[in-house]
DNA sequence: TTTATATTTCTAGAAATATCGAAATATATT
DNA sequence: AATATATTTCGATATTTCTAGAAATATAAA
């Protein structure tokens, strides 16, 4: 969740959703974000590190994709525990 | 999203989605999660910009509630464009 | 109106994070 | 082996964010 807090990381994870399964190589979404490169694989690393992304190389490129199950535990995260202390904590 | 990035700013808003709808006054969630008070109003108040929290007062105490609407909206917007560019951008 | 309770603003230092150019590394092609 | 392409590491700076104590404000109760 603190690996999606940053509006940049938050872009290229949207890429890489966007790419769906086949994922997408690192110089596209330096080219469809126009960031550099030096910037864009630091913030890939922690979205790899958070265990969002995954990559593997493809010929001469590393092509990156958005983990969906990490994803789903995310957003599962978020709803699975609502209201379970409804009227009994405050 | 950016709002749910901090660690103790995550505690607070979960603190309120167990409360769900009734919600919880300010005192209580400090209580709970053992944190001072100028902090908390400082993280509060970010989640209320973002529109995760909303305040009103109830006696002498501010209760808080969990915006639901904007929980379910911000689950929507990671998945809604999910695969969206398969094959058709890298 | 005095007092108690609840919450926020102010302030400032410490820590963390973001950014990007240059150099380094890795892999593929010739 | 030499060259080209893709990506990462390094290093340094700038910026943001976190944190919490002290003081201020707001509301309610006595």
């Amino acid at each position: 969740m603190e690996s999606l807090g940053n509006p940049t990381r938050l872009d290229i994870f949207k890429v890489l959703i966007r790419a769906g399964q086949s994922g997408c190589p690192v110089g596209n979404i330096q080219e469809s974000l126009s960031i550099p490169g030096s910037t864009l694989s630091h913030h890939l690393r922690s979205l790899v590190d958070a265990g969002l992304v995954s990559q593997n190389r493809d010929g001469r490129s590393l092509r990156c994709c958005a983990n969906f199950a990490s994803m789903n535990a995310l957003v599962g995260y978020l709803t699975e525990e609502c209201c379970v202390d409804e009227g009994s904590c405050c």
